[in-house]
DNA sequence: TATGAATGAGTATTCATTCAT
DNA sequence: GATGAATGAATACTCATTCAT
């Protein structure tokens, strides 16, 4: 992983493009050959603006993550309020991926397609981001609930990132009416989700979303959740 | 498609094996000799149950998705009441996804694996589904909501289909509990949905969830949502 | 080849169908699976009636050579005259031809699928038969003809072999007209040719037709001419 | 078939190799790693020359084509006379199989190996090469003939075409005495090959080839002949 | 920066054939 | 006589990647 490659315009363009390929036919399924015909550079050339595939990937699922973190962290400064912090958590979450759909496509769809360093960088932008929106979700649950809060944060990455397999513009609400309705079902579910059972207060946090994330060789997870 | 192959016991086996694999390395990552490593069935031995990888890859699909269909289709039939139907459908819906991880896995990320018959026979069942499950969400909306049914409905799949990314039984809730909290979360949530803009009282359903499955070409939900 | 499979009337419907095949897909190109499928016999069935596709192309073509050796010498005993002879020939030929338009398509074209043994048992006859046409031909050379017999025979050979590139019964003259047409054609030739350089005395025939007919290895040829 | 493949000298070498091995194996036969081996391109590097094994033959079969008619033209230019254009023409046509036998064996013996677009353009040259022969052949029947021009064609071409099943250089005439042979004996065929029935006058020439030329599905000829 | 030419490793699939029943 | 189940060997082709220029 040395030196990363670094990012010009024309890698910018490459990237984008590669996205939107990735998002239609799958991470494995593109070849570098369907890269170099959609944007026209050949396939040798294009080799320098990344030295694997993989890390075209890579480089993609970077650079869509840290463009999500940037403007969540720029969201969340002007949100007071436990609830107002998560719906404009949801609202930006929602926005960007409207917005950059084939991008938020594959980091979704294509976590488990990267390996070893690559992975690991990823897993630790997706760790920080699960830690943070679980840190909004957190102080909405109410008190005596049974609901776990690794469950409700999961629950609503699921109802989130879920949308690129169902949303079309054209005949489904924009992204602010989405994140309306999302949030107003999500929390409201918070809410009204008072019970039973055993709480999860013994869970440290830290440690466990680390577990929670870490690749499980063999096992079902592979850590790739966002 | 002509004959469908025939659905023997060592077929059956073979189907549950490469749904393992496929799900732990993805479908196009795993190769048929993966699979024959496995099964230990000869490379070419395999290619007398079924008749291409693709086959394969429906099969499974198939299978697990009737399973299910039976499955819930037994379990409404106790359930009186709005509520109960829904929290029943979580129920069982979670219940056989945990159950048959694999599978389940394997029919919400493969979606876009398939092509041609197989997709569209799969797609069938897919809209099927979608529009029971539909119908046992609707009349849980308040009135006056501004919540889409199908934004609802497709919220609830992302919730549930989601897990395969993150579930882990060891550290997580039963399927039981998994679902009790869904269950609790998403139906507080469509209660308190209540809210300002317009409804979809216009929304006529069959037809709406027809064109919402339909395969986009080009687009990138190209039907494959659950 | 020890025991050559016998010939009971199933092996002749067999013979049948699959000369046709062998005809319109080549033998290479056709599989045993699809002489199973066009003749309603199991692919491991099959192998009762003979024990490899190579004799089973072996036995169409000897049934056919043998089948076409009859007839020319029943045919041949009524005729009186070199040129009788000879037109009895190219009809019995031709006719022949034309009523087993897949077997001796196969006959012609694949003469280079068979080896050993086969290929052996095969050359033997086709060297019989060129011997015996060219014994029709030779009566009929002018004595000071330029004109090879070998080259005259083969000749002949290639005007009637080659019509199964190119002759349709619904837009050709019959076998009966083709026959008058081929033969006044070659008589003609043959009465017409007489020349300058030096003549085929030296030929001492049977030698000769040996190595023309041999296996050539790397060689064009191979022996393959009908 | 979009664009193409380049002709440049490497190219022309792959070719030149492929048709001696497939004049020698038969297309189906002989394998794309047995033209690796030949021309000590790896099996990978071939296809940056051709994209299918297919389009190897019928760039074989087209390049060969295409200089048989350049040679053709060129020489019919400086023939006088039916009689000269005639024996020009099966001058220069074995002439040119005979230093080009693995190409023009590949050509007639391999018609049926190609479909499709590839089958088409071949067949379109082989069109016109049937009716530049048959321009050639007709002016020379006599008036009273009760040959058809059709059938005397195809004579012709299958005289000159078989060669590749029994011509060896080193024991029959060169092209040369070959040509003067094979022209006194169809030419002579054709002055005395005056005769009794109907004659073709019906014919219309170009929709007669035409359709003789057609691919008949299923019929035995193809469309196949030269 | 960029590319044409090349390659080793791998892919799904087909094939003729066998054997226990 | 006949077949379902199975297999080893082969096949055409693709892929990510490299390297001399």
């Amino acid at each position: 992983m040395d030196e990363p490659t670094r990012y010009d315009e024309k890698l910018g363009e490459i990237l984008r493009q590669s996205a939107t390929i990735f998002a239609d036919r799958g991470f494995h399924q593109a070849s570098v050959r369907d890269i170099s015909a959609e944007t026209g550079v050949s396939l040798s050339g294009l080799y320098y603006y990344f030295k694997s595939k993989e890390e075209l990937l890579f480089l993609i699922q970077q650079h869509c993550f840290e463009s999500l973190l940037v403007q969540v962290a720029a969201g969340l400064e002007g949100a007071v309020g436990p609830e107002a912090r998560l719906r404009t958590l949801i609202e930006i979450h929602l926005g960007f991926f409207v917005a950059n759909m084939p991008e938020m496509k594959v980091l979704s769809h294509e976590a488990d397609a990267l390996a070893g360093e690559y992975a690991a960088r990823v897993l630790g932008l997706k760790r920080d981001y699960v830690a943070l929106v679980r840190g909004c979700v957190e102080p909405l649950l109410p008190p005596d609930t049974s609901l776990d809060a690794r469950t409700a944060t999961f629950a609503l990455f699921g109802q989130m990132n879920w949308i690129y397999n169902w949303y079309r513009p054209s005949r489904d609400p924009d992204a602010a009416g989405l994140a309306r309705q999302m949030a107003d079902l999500f929390i409201a579910g918070l809410h009204g989700a008072r019970g039973s059972a055993a709480d999860d207060a013994a869970d440290d946090g830290s440690d466990e979303e680390k577990r929670a994330l870490d690749v499980a060789p063999g096992a079902l997870g592979a850590g790739g959740a966002l």
